[in-house]
DNA sequence: CAGTGTTCAGGAT
DNA sequence: ATCCTGAACACTG
């Protein structure tokens, strides 16, 4: 299998990535951490340069329920955000429901879950709400 | 069983 | 117009 951990800053941020050639296992955000590399997509994302982190996510294999939320996500594109509601009606299933896959991604930035908004607020982001905005004024070219 | 990053309709202010 | 309720959804510890 031959798993490679990797860490890069964003912002205050450390990004700890699990990785295995194509495949992400896990995205963590953490305060504290060292650096060491990680696939060159991810800091090239986190820096603004590219729109698309090309990998794939561990989650999105299969046929439960999170997995087609998970595929539904990916759909969104950069810059531009999705309701709960909105994923969970192409994904045949409750809003509620995705708001808990969104908090049990194991892969945030491949599955863009920063980009699912509440229909009236922000929604939540784990494990900050600052974070969030910041992706996504990034995204919108801030 | 309880608890989740929601939403919508319905009813009371 | 705003502020509660409660139901529906899928999964985890």
């Amino acid at each position: 299998m031959d798993i490679r951990v990797g860490t890069c800053r964003y912002g205050l941020w450390y990004v700890d990535i699990h990785w295995s050639k194509n495949t992400v296992y896990r995205v963590r955000f953490s305060r504290i951490g060292e650096e060491a590399p990680v696939p060159l997509s991810f800091r090239l994302y986190l820096s603004g340069k590219t729109k698309k982190i090309g990998m794939e996510s561990i989650a999105t294999s299969g046929t439960s329920t999170f997995a087609r939320i998970y595929r539904e996500v990916m759909q969104v594109p950069y810059g531009e955000t999705a309701t709960y509601g909105e994923i969970g009606r192409r994904a045949s299933t409750g809003p509620r429901v995705v708001g808990i896959a969104m908090a049990r991604n194991p892969t945030p930035l491949v599955i863009p879950c920063h980009r699912i908004v509440g229909a009236r607020s922000l929604g939540g982001f784990t494990p900050s709400l600052t974070l969030k905005q910041e992706l996504l004024n990034m995204e919108r070219g801030g």
